[in-house]
DNA sequence: AGCTAAGAGTGACCTAAATCACTTTTCAAA
DNA sequence: TTTGAAAAGTGATTTAGGTCACTCTTAGCT
């Protein structure tokens, strides 16, 4: 467990340092859980009490249409963060279910934690400044690609920016992922 | 100018409050910058010093596809961020147009006075923490509209949620932002 | 008030991608 | 190592939405 939580420390150290007595408040904020492939950490209709740091392992985060159709909003790996950003946010059931495409483990953050962390540590505050700034860029990014580019060119593109991801996702999770049928991708790798 | 700056300092408090010292010391880092309609706040291939609130106004951040097409990023108008946050935060030539929709003011905040006025004040840190936070569950919802929604329900979602923006935009407009044709759009609107 | 240009509606036609149906391949569990 | 299920490929058909061309309407400007 210690190598564990020296990752997160490592993580959260990448953008603002830590004092350790710092580091030791903020590491008692967190618990750990960990899910075998194909299991739940979010499911549609339930309380989302947490937000989660991926230690090792990938899962997908998707919503369910009227016609039972899986629509990908994320995959997450290690070192992502992972919820159902808006019910937790705003503490009501969730409307995504997030599930492991393989096994996973995770550090998990309530919403009460999280904002004791950032009101007592500024530097915890401004670690999740600047990682929701740079999901906010990433998602525009993604709502450009989707209204400015073919499916051809948005393929290319994920290929291009997560290389490691599409080993280990099967395509029509990638498909599902870029807004376009199993069918019409599987005709342009080919 | 006065009453501008408090409508900022109310901005920042909705969230956090801040003593006079604070809010002082926040205030300086700002600049004002006043733009009649049709005129630009960004422009691609240019440098993007500033981020933008919003004090009167509206705004629009598009992109140009290589077939000249318009596609609309984000609508912004009063109390609302907008910059091109990609190029911003890297401090490289943007790649996207803001220009304005009516006569428009502005506070300009730098990166620098940004980082400067988050790292002195721990409330403003965690004012852009919240906010962006906020920016990025919207944009979620947004790319989930885009995968699981049909034009005409996007729509409907659009003017329920904004239904003030829709008064102030033209249709051809509001089009490009749900990532559809003008002449699609005027169809379901009849 | 009159004029220009932008915005908006609408019909005809076209095309990219969805859907459906089936086959082939891959993989994991018994 | 077999075997059943998931993944992936592919052909035929359908369809939502794009494009083009034109008209009608609205809103600024002088």
């Amino acid at each position: 467990m210690e190598e564990k939580l020296d990752l997160l420390r490592q993580h959260f150290e990448e953008l603002f340092a830590l004092t350790d007595d710092e580091w030791n408040f903020v590491q008692s904020h967190f618990q750990y859980k960990s899910l075998k492939k194909h299991q739940f950490l979010i499911q549609a209709g339930q309380a989302v009490d947490f937000e989660y740091w991926i230690i090792k392992g990938l899962v997908k985060a998707y919503s369910i249409d009227e016609k039972g159709k899986e629509h990908i909003l994320q995959f997450a790996m290690e070192n992502y963060w992972v919820s159902d950003h808006c019910a937790f946010q705003h503490q009501e059931p969730g409307s995504i279910f997030v599930d492991c495409l393989e096994d996973s483990e995770f550090f998990c953050l309530s919403l009460e934690n999280r904002e004791k962390i950032c009101l007592q540590v500024p530097a915890v505050a401004n670690f999740f400044r600047i990682k929701s700034n740079h999901g906010y860029i990433n998602l525009q990014q993604r709502i450009l690609s989707l209204l400015t580019m073919t499916v051809e060119s948005r393929y290319e593109y994920l290929l291009n920016k997560l290389p490691k991801l599409i080993q280990r996702v099967p395509k029509k999770l990638i498909a599902s992922y870029l807004g376009v049928s199993r069918e019409t991708l599987s005709r342009f790798n080919s």
